[in-house]
DNA sequence: CGAAAAATTGATCGACATCAATCTGTGTGG
DNA sequence: CCACACAGATTGATGTCGATCAATTTTTCG
């Protein structure tokens, strides 16, 4: 069973929302949630959308499909950071370093927005609702985040695929019934593990009733949020 | 031995020099790296800055002393998300949900430099310059960040004592020779381990010679950055 | 000084890593 | 279309690092 890439979302649904309305880049009237303009950017599963070092020049909004955050140590072996879903923003630590902190590389196929920096420092200091707008997005990607490869094996695993969920539905997506987006191997390293732990853990909570498995189609079944 | 609170710092090598410079708060002139004016804070050593939930009216900037960033659970167990040293800022989420995200809580005596969002945000709509350091402030906290808590407990316990000497290093304080300013138990929390087990790698390390240890003070020896 | 917290050390156990083999699915070239 | 190759995934057997249980020592502080 191939799986489709993960989304498209709506407009309305993406943290860039609000600074991409005050640019000028949505239609105001926004006509069931699709947008109007804005530079589209495209990658095939496998590419890099942008490489740690390398000047910043925009930040991104995936809008379809899912990425990896990726820090490449000393010795190249790479260890992934964080994943990115649809509506999440990406390389906002442009607009200190100037220079991007990761590297980001598609899962799936990728369709994201582009926002040149230079755009958005030329109009913030003549729109103060957009330095207002920035702010806020800033601000709330700087709450320190508690890492997935935390506790048990189990917890872990439960842990991703609750959060994966709850993204999910917080786009407006199906957060019950989801790809992955990540081989075994992927998601073992993320959650600072090994494959066959990982494909483990999934079998057994599949045993037990928790999920529905198919490759890298879940269904979450009573598995939910422990909030 | 008693330890002396880690600090003070010099405003000139703190996160929010710039901002605070920008709203009038510390003199042109900055004389030998003194603060003029702003709120000052003391915490006793356990006492709390602020608590998730509670409604955000301020930023704080560390300038003497440790504290520890803490995700308490539904069932009340604590833990410790991230340790903060002088230099760094506290509650920038607070500019988008307008609350506090985690508990904070002072590990020795702390003092710290409290900016109200007020002034932040009536200022930052007419000084354009001030938008710009906020953004920029916001933006270097926005990058993902790689949890301690990975790999071996070797590479934890050393991943932790680098991460400390280096960002001491970077607000001017002595990198080789400094105080943990934490329990073991808190050390275990932070890096999700137990309690014996960091035990145990401080005294190995110690005997490998990497490092000098007695009670929290540390000195590193040839334990160096991997970078 | 004496009590309580923090830290160290030892013995044993278990969860996850490691090594190894097999299975499944997907795409490719004959 | 089928055989094959290859990557991804699963499953089993065994080893090991860190957890757990327990006791003692050291430090802190009233």
């Amino acid at each position: 069973m191939t799986t489709h890439p993960t989304g498209p979302i709506a407009c309305r649904s993406c943290d860039l929302h609000e600074v991409c309305r005050l640019c000028g880049m949505i239609a105001l009237g926004e006509s069931r949630g699709l947008q109007r303009t804005g530079a589209l950017k495209t990658l095939r599963a496998g590419t890099r959308l942008y490489r740690a070092g390398e000047p910043a020049h925009s930040l991104f909004a995936v809008r379809q499909g899912m990425l990896k955050t990726v820090d490449v140590g000393t010795d190249g072996e790479e260890r992934i950071v964080a994943v990115n879903t649809p509506g999440d923003v990406l390389g906002t630590e442009a607009f200190g370093k100037r220079i991007y902190s990761h590297d980001v590389v598609a899962l799936q196929p990728v369709v994201c927005c582009e926002l040149p920096l230079s755009l958005l420092s030329d109009q913030y200091s003549r729109v103060r609702e957009l330095a207002a707008a920035l702010i806020n997005l800033l601000s709330r990607a700087s709450a320190p985040r508690t890492s997935l490869a935390r506790g048990s094996i189990r917890d872990r695993v439960a842990g991703l695929l609750v959060d994966l969920a709850q993204r999910f539905e917080q786009r407006g997506l199906d957060g019950r019934s989801f790809s992955l987006g990540m081989t075994r191997q992927e998601i073992a390293n993320l959650l600072d593990t090994r494959i066959e732990t990982v494909s483990r853990m999934i079998q057994k909570l599949h045993r037990e009733k928790e999920i529905e498995i198919a490759g890298q189609q879940v269904t979450l079944l009573s598995l939910k949020p422990a909030t």
